[in-house]
DNA sequence: CCGATATTTCAGAAAATTCTGAAATATCGG
DNA sequence: CCGATATTTCAGAATTTTCTGAAATATCGG
């Protein structure tokens, strides 16, 4: 591995962590080493600096390509590949959360939908029914929740995520302001545990 | 493997997807069952319904319990463990986001406060150390999101999600009512790409 | 079309992980 | 303390994933 040091602290740490993601090694160092280079790379740049071989990288490359994490580019003359991430982390982190939705959560939805249409033979089904569609709506809630800021410019994201949950002040305010005193909000049994 | 055919869909499917969380297949299973059964499970019953060995069903509860994702129980007069998961869905989404942060953004804010500490000894470091920072930054805002919104009771949370960007909507209306007109928010050179 | 260069494919080697059965350990009631 | 039952540990088998080198394929300029 030919990289300066603070590079590679990093990238060795990708690398590791890529296998708490579903991405393996070779992936994670990939995509680090992208994200922190200035320039674009081309294949064999990335096999110097990280040492593996040049299949591994072709094979890296293609998997980041398929998460849309990494762009080809070319430069003029030179008729080999070129990557990079983009400037813009904020994208990075909509590319992710889009593409885990797209692997994670969608197909868990469909099954879930599947299953929910079914006529339950058991009392043992119907519990198990009834915990599928909490999980169900829980999706629902979520991925309602994304579909909408998502559309939001990154500034107004910022905005609303550096408000946290001050925003609930807001609402409350607004409330006084708007509605009727006494119309009903509070008092709704949620028998949590724990 | 022993189960009605409505929850055997869901378990593989959980066991599938387990290897694009960072957990394994018998894990996965496990969670799945006990997620949709009404009664909490002992791990010989565990061992019946999924067709695996004994003591991949003492490791995999262990790991569960490692991530806090399970109940430990007894009932009277029986000394064997009894496991289950939380009623409250909610309560589980707060237990994985804590876990998954815990285990994946928490080590890596900390390799990068570390790295960012040193001092740069060239161009090339320079510049990734920029975009440690930035990635620092975000991660940064990300949690502390997080950490806010955390402590919001359900009710409020669900209240939060459901309303999704039309917050955005209310905070404008808020900016309205509330600040000298012109008092400047807009343009701030966002050099986007993509 | 040719030769040079770039990239991909893929079979099998290497490594990592998951899983099992057997043994060890722990805990209970009596 | 003993026997019965429950759980954990762990070495190695089985499986899966990752990685490599060699060959195949693709693409370019001329």
């Amino acid at each position: 591995m030919n990289l300066p040091p603070l590079v590679q602290t990093f990238v060795l740490h990708f690398g590791e962590m890529g296998s708490r993601w579903g991405i393996n090694r070779t992936v994670g160092q990939i995509y680090a080493l992208l994200f922190v280079s200035k320039e674009a790379l081309n294949a064999e740049d990335i096999v110097d600096r990280l040492g593996v071989s040049r299949s591994n990288v072709s094979m890296g490359l293609k998997e980041l390509q398929a998460w849309n994490l990494v762009r080809l580019q070319h430069k003029p003359g030179d008729r080999r590949d070129y990557f990079s991430t983009p400037d813009d982390i904020w994208q990075i982190v909509r590319t992710l959360v889009e593409e885990r939705k797209k692997r994670e959560i969608d197909p868990t939805m469909t099954l879930l939908r599947e299953v929910l249409m079914q006529e339950p033979a058991s009392a043992e089904e119907r519990h198990a029914q009834e915990r599928m569609r909490e999980m169900h709506d829980l999706f629902e809630l979520l991925t309602g929740w994304y579909a909408d800021v998502q559309r939001l410019d990154t500034e107004r994201l910022v905005q609303l995520l550096t408000l946290g949950s001050k925003v609930q002040k807001i609402l409350e305010m607004k409330d006084r302001l708007f509605v009727v005193p006494g119309s009903r909000k509070s008092r709704r049994a949620d028998a949590e545990d724990k």
